[in-house]
DNA sequence: TTGAAAGCGCTAACAC
DNA sequence: GTGTTAGCGCTTTCAA
């Protein structure tokens, strides 16, 4: 049997209202009233009600959604796909979503992130791509006490929010020992970075230092070989690519979501015997995994991301639930086999 | 602006009580107010208020949790984890939860079976292990009305209930794909069947067949070659292992949890060149893969399919959702690196 | 500092 | 067939 307000006020002799107070802290009650009725609820337990109290608190609840703008990218869809679900699903509680998309500027972001703020939002999902700026802007959303969960990427600068996303650079990590399953003798490694960004914090920057660092931490291990070389491309698809970049090389890593576009241009050129190693389940990319030019993918489950990053909104402000702080996405190790 | 009863009732100039029979189809309402009713609900979108709907409802619900006896094997106590996970999440929201535990033979599962069709509960999780017996049971089930969703193992024959598992099959087809990730020219695959089960229907069979699968439709690719054999162990410890049986095998799959006793004899007899896949992330299982003597294992999540079901079941009940009645959890392979 | 009570939206019992 | 209403447990306001 749980015990409601109203019986504790019984048993203590007070009305509800007292309860009420003591239990939230209101203050404006006899030190004697609080002792009573926190023993009260100390030896039978006491659980609110969620439906009674959401019931007569009779709030809705505003969360911002704040994203960078999927232009032509498909990567930012797909935590926007969570997102809708996670909406769907909390709608009957109370739950309302507004959206914000940023370009990839800062001044867009910039502008944007200061209407937020304005606005008086319940809570924020967001994804921070510009570290700087970033940090700015949670320094203002601390001070209007405004809850934050990030998804993608972690800006560690403020503490006291919420992350939930990928281990960076773990998964590069991972990546290096995946690439060891194809691995011959000789092993020419290429890792192709195809971005626009500059951010030295990246995440693609995390992920290489991992895949190096799976190699150092097993070097004279077996009798493979390996050496690396990198390029750069500009994030305008494969006209850059040529033939010459693949000479000599067996094995390509890809620390974003853009392997199919180097897929695309090994599947042309019937260069057939490299492995290829990205990320993220992008239609394109997984239609290369069956194909099997790309031999793995690691996924971080952005749709999930988002629909978490939801969750964790509601459990923490509407359920009013102790939710933990930082949570990373297991690594998924996506093949052929079990896409 | 989401309309509520009263406001329907007001729209269509006729009470909250008719309103409320019409939207529960109580029945005993004229056609004609029916249909003004359905009107309005389509026209305004009328969604219930869960909170008051569950106040006003003020029931609590039981389900019963019907799983094999966790008899020193570790396997059955982890999606006791979740379900316990879960039966704490959904408390506050009337859920409570009875555990009923049978042990691996039939006439212990028949008593507790009954005595669970006795006992009016709102839902029922439960994972079938004995195939007719449960066919008995699900159908009595059925009689009764009482809603089921099943884990671990589906049983197809008794249609409208949900299930929450693995897909075995293909789990044995993936099992091959990885067992090839580090075959050599000539590969003898041992496949070692460590059960007490006798059930031709067993997951473990179905994962077995699914992983001769794999190398049948890909038979002739590659220069490898892959020459099988079969031995089956009582389920009692490695005290059945002996090196011969070890003799020019390079390769083993264990289809079910119990890898780690053969990863354990092989550790022993210092047999580190055999490639070693199994299933299920056990304590002793991870160990070994952290030693570097298991290979590959393939996991199911049995955790999250015990909370998953006891969401499906609140969902499903409390909340009145229209639920997916079966869910493939992903096949996760899990080597060292992303453990 | 405290008590009383209205009301959140829905369910279900009862009266007509 | 239909309308009325108590009550679920909590929040919040107003009065004392």
């Amino acid at each position: 049997m749980i015990i409601t307000i109203k019986k504790i006020a019984q048993l203590a002799a007070v009305s509800q209202g007292t309860v009420d107070r003591i239990i939230h802290n209101r203050g404006q009650v006899s030190q004697e009233n609080i002792d009573k009725v926190n023993a009260i609820i100390k030896e039978y337990g006491y659980k609110k009600n969620i439906f009674a109290s959401n019931l007569a608190f009779n709030k809705k609840f505003k969360f911002a959604i704040f994203l960078p703008k999927n232009e032509g990218l498909e990567y930012w869809k797909i935590p926007v796909n969570g997102i809708e679900r996670a909406e769907e699903e909390f709608e009957k509680f109370g739950v309302t979503l507004d959206y914000y998309f940023y370009k990839y500027d800062s001044i867009s972001f910039k502008k944007i992130a200061s209407k937020i703020v304005d606005k008086k939002y319940d809570g924020l999902l967001f994804a921070p791509i510009f570290h700087d700026e970033s940090i700015l802007f949670l320094n203002q959303c601390k001070k209007i006490n405004l809850p934050v969960v990030m998804i993608d990427s972690n800006i560690k600068e403020v503490d006291s929010f919420a992350y939930i996303g990928q281990d960076a650079f773990q998964s590069g990590y991972l990546a290096g020992r995946l690439v060891c399953y194809n691995s011959t003798m000789e092993n020419n490694v290429l890792i192709i970075k195809i971005t626009r960004e500059i951010e030295s914090t990246s995440v693609y920057l995390q992920r290489i230092k991992g895949f190096y660092s799976f190699f150092k931490d097993h070097e004279g291990e077996g009798s493979a070989n390996f050496k690396f070389s990198e390029i750069t491309l500009k994030d305008s698809g494969q006209k850059q690519l040529n033939l010459k970049m693949f000479e000599g090389i067996n094995t390509i890593f890809i620390p974003n979501s853009r392997s199919y576009i180097v897929a695309e241009f090994l599947k042309k050129n019937n260069l057939n015997h490299i492995v290829l190693v990205g990320y993220d389940l992008l239609q394109e990319n997984v239609k290369y995994l069956k194909d099997g030019v790309i031999d793995f993918l690691i996924n971080q489950k952005p749709e999930q991301q988002g629909y978490l990053g939801v969750e964790y909104l509601y459990k923490k402000i509407i359920l009013k639930e102790n939710v933990e702080n930082t949570y990373y996405m297991p690594l998924e190790i996506i093949i052929k086999e079990n896409c």
